[in-house]
DNA sequence: ACCTGAACACCGTTCAAGT
DNA sequence: ACCTGAACACCGTTCAAGT
């Protein structure tokens, strides 16, 4: 065995190198896993080394915005390749495809809703994104001011998650005792949650709870109702 | 002059007073300038004894979330007490004043948004806020099941907030040359820009682009949405 | 019981120095 | 041009010591 196949090949950094770092550290151990040392370290290279391809911590993160975005834009462009709903026969078709092919991407990248709501700049795929969305609307007979409107009603829906406020808890630790305390201070969450007993199996969640089941009804729910604005303004 | 007024009365640090002090930091300050140490000069102690009333960074926030909470379910309380719609007769309004009377505390509170999002454990205060929600939903006719499902559809608005995924962006910096590449790029979202051009005036806006007149829009279809399940299935 | 100060293990970032 | 190491100004938190 020689000596240069010991030592890790040490290809030399580059941007494209030390998003995919941050992004696959993002994914596996979470956010705030990703410092500049941790990074370094994973990239066999001292932190300093990343200010020569990224001017900082944030300027890596809007980085890494623009990096699932533009995964995003070609996961939406797959899905129309294969032959997507015609937005101006179906608008309300054509949106739910787009938001659940974004869904599939975000997925695989819980951290993405935090840290594209702490954004100060836009991601320039995230806005392409966006643009397709309004495109959609559009054809679907809705007017300029009604797209804009949708677009703030439907929030982040529209991109395929939804931040929710709560994890739902394990429910391993509340003992008897607490839920009996707690049926006395919230008598009707207890009494729903006693009743609508999750039993979906394994949900996949994004963020916090968040599971596929939810995400669409709150979608159908919102495009019924911007469906009838269309049609009393249209 | 003696000499016991002139240095700041040390009143004993006290869990209340930590907390009135962590909060009033956070909505002058921002939620960044929240640390421990900065809280201790706050109240002309060392950041360690901080940890005589609270047990940690995390414990703080946690009780900060708590503190809104009350402060959430006392204007609740003062809207009922002035006479709020009668849920069994009108679930709508009676759901839609609860989540605009929580909006005006959240608009004190901008921070507030996303360390709420950021709990593991949640809020006792927060969840009884929930359980008045839930109480609304099953007078005004819905079941268990799709209250549940409401809960889940209507997301941070039924507490005041919506998490806008962009700031709008003040528009001063972004040249003629920038706008015409723009149009290049995503010409759909630009011409729809270009034609509703906001001119609301000053915006209350609640961490991110969120004015009042697009929460109550996006809170509207929900809410009709909402309305048209209950139809279908109650 | 309540508060302190030093210390530890982390951050992001600057800067002068190495190759 | 690219990478390094020491240094600076911050974190949260532990722990032994003070009153």
């Amino acid at each position: 065995m020689t000596h240069t196949a010991r030592r890790p090949t040490r290809r030399p950094l580059s941007r494209e190198r030390v998003l995919e770092a941050a992004v696959r550290l993002a994914d596996t151990s979470g956010l705030d896993a990703v410092s500049m040392r941790r990074l370094g370290t994973d990239l066999g290279v001292e932190a300093m080394s990343l200010y020569h391809h990224v001017s900082g911590k944030e300027a890596l993160l809007d980085a890494m915005v623009e990096h699932v975005g533009a995964e995003l834009n070609a996961e939406i462009a797959a899905h129309e390749a294969a032959g997507a709903p015609d937005p101006a026969k179906d608008w309300r078709a054509a949106l739910r495809a787009r938001a659940l092919a974004a869904r599939v991407v975000m997925l695989r990248h819980p951290w993405m809703p935090s840290v594209l709501e702490s954004r100060t700049e836009m991601s320039l795929e995230v806005v392409r994104y966006f643009d397709g969305v309004v495109a959609i609307l559009m054809a679907g007979g809705f007017g300029h001011d009604l797209t804009h409107h949708a677009l703030h009603a439907l929030g982040s829906r529209v991109i395929g998650f939804t931040q929710e406020l709560f994890d739902p808890g394990d429910g391993e630790d509340t003992s008897e005792e607490v839920l009996a305390q707690m049926a006395q201070v919230v008598p009707n969450l207890m009494a729903m949650l006693a009743d609508v007993a999750h039993t979906d199996g394994p949900e996949q969640t994004l963020g916090w709870c968040d599971d596929q089941t939810e995400f669409e009804f709150g979608l159908d729910v919102t495009l019924d109702g911007l469906e009838r604005r269309r049609e009393l303004r249209g």
